[in-house]
DNA sequence: TCAGATTGCGCAATCG
DNA sequence: TCGATTGCGCAATCTG
């Protein structure tokens, strides 16, 4: 059932050792034909990608819309995890290339928090279950934030379109008594006053 | 931006999300009650929730919001799907109680898409495959309809905006030119002499 | 009945 | 370290 794609033991290491993508991975993932796709992708950082996919509204367009036409399309083979008891092809085999020989070797230990993870252990269900209860949280947020846009795009057209009756209404009273003024000649010489015509 | 254009927009993104205008209102907070929060959920038949879901997004929003605050607490167990293997209970007994006599009869055959379904074969991988495109596809298709509708909500705020202070501009027109009116006496006071200020 | 489209969910990677 | 996000695959369901 669950889609294990990265051995457990390379996986603490990544997550252990965090190396920054771009000076250890010098991916060049060989972006020959099927696999082009997805090494566009690749070719940005998580962080980097996030942040246009995140804040910078126009880079996500503009990211998106890269990807938009072909994300769809069934990935790569090579891209794909592999079946959950087979070898595990590493999503960015660059970084881990360079040292896995060093940190697979016996005398590495792995840290005391990552000592722990094994799919059977009740420390790997209960941190599960705690990133599936947040996973749901966010997602109710996500789904309450975008009804909350939607909502407001509606009152917003709503009270546009109020607003345009209004300017109609205000633009013909408005022409209504300019025409009436150029009817009535200026006038008022009987005490003098003054009328200035401000307009 | 031109306000037809927004408009048209709008206008297009309305009409794929028809949103009655009552349900617009601000959801009422959900009746304080634990466990009915849940079990209201269950009360909707998967089809008439997924209308409110989808369609009738103030309805999204009521349900959201009673389920919000618990819905990201961990599943009943009750409320998990059964085995994949399991029977299934039926989202809806109704339609299918009615027939499912006459559908599990022994003349009735089970559709050859239900024979070959295991987890080995070739069918099955085939179908997972083509579904994980529509899915990639799917969801590239939100994340778009997402961001249209808060580009439009940013536009329409902008538009908004400027139309308020058209309504400014205009009000404080008029108001000058009702002032000069009343200060000009109807015309014709020479030999008329009436005079009655018609405005 | 069928195939694509949606949607809720869990997993893993990653962010903050 | 831990909750929050996000992309993805799976399965159930919807839709035309």
């Amino acid at each position: 059932m669950s889609d294990s794609r990265v051995s457990s033991v390379i996986q603490e290491w990544a997550s252990s050792y965090p190396v920054p993508a771009q000076t250890l991975a010098p991916p060049t993932p060989a972006p020959s034909g099927s696999t082009s796709q997805l090494a566009q992708m690749d070719l940005l950082s998580y962080s980097q990608s996030a942040a246009l996919l995140r804040g910078g509204g126009g880079g996500e367009d503009r990211v998106s819309e890269q990807m938009m036409g072909l994300s769809y399309l069934p990935y790569a083979a090579s891209c794909l995890s592999s079946g959950p008891g087979g070898p595990q092809t590493l999503t960015r085999p660059c970084v881990f290339f360079c040292f896995q020989d060093f940190f697979l070797s016996p005398t590495f230990r792995a840290p005391a928090t990552k000592r722990s993870i094994t799919k059977d252990s009740a420390e790997y269900r209960l941190r599960r279950e705690r990133n599936n209860i947040a996973v749901r949280k966010s997602r109710d947020k996500a789904r309450r934030r975008i009804l909350l846009t939607q909502q407001r795009a509606l009152q917003l057209q709503e009270e546009n379109q109020k607003l345009q009756i209004r300017i109609g209404q205000l633009t013909q009273e408005l022409d209504t008594l300019k025409h009436i003024l150029s009817q009535r000649p200026l006038q008022g010489p009987v005490e003098g006053g003054s009328a200035g015509s401000s307009i």
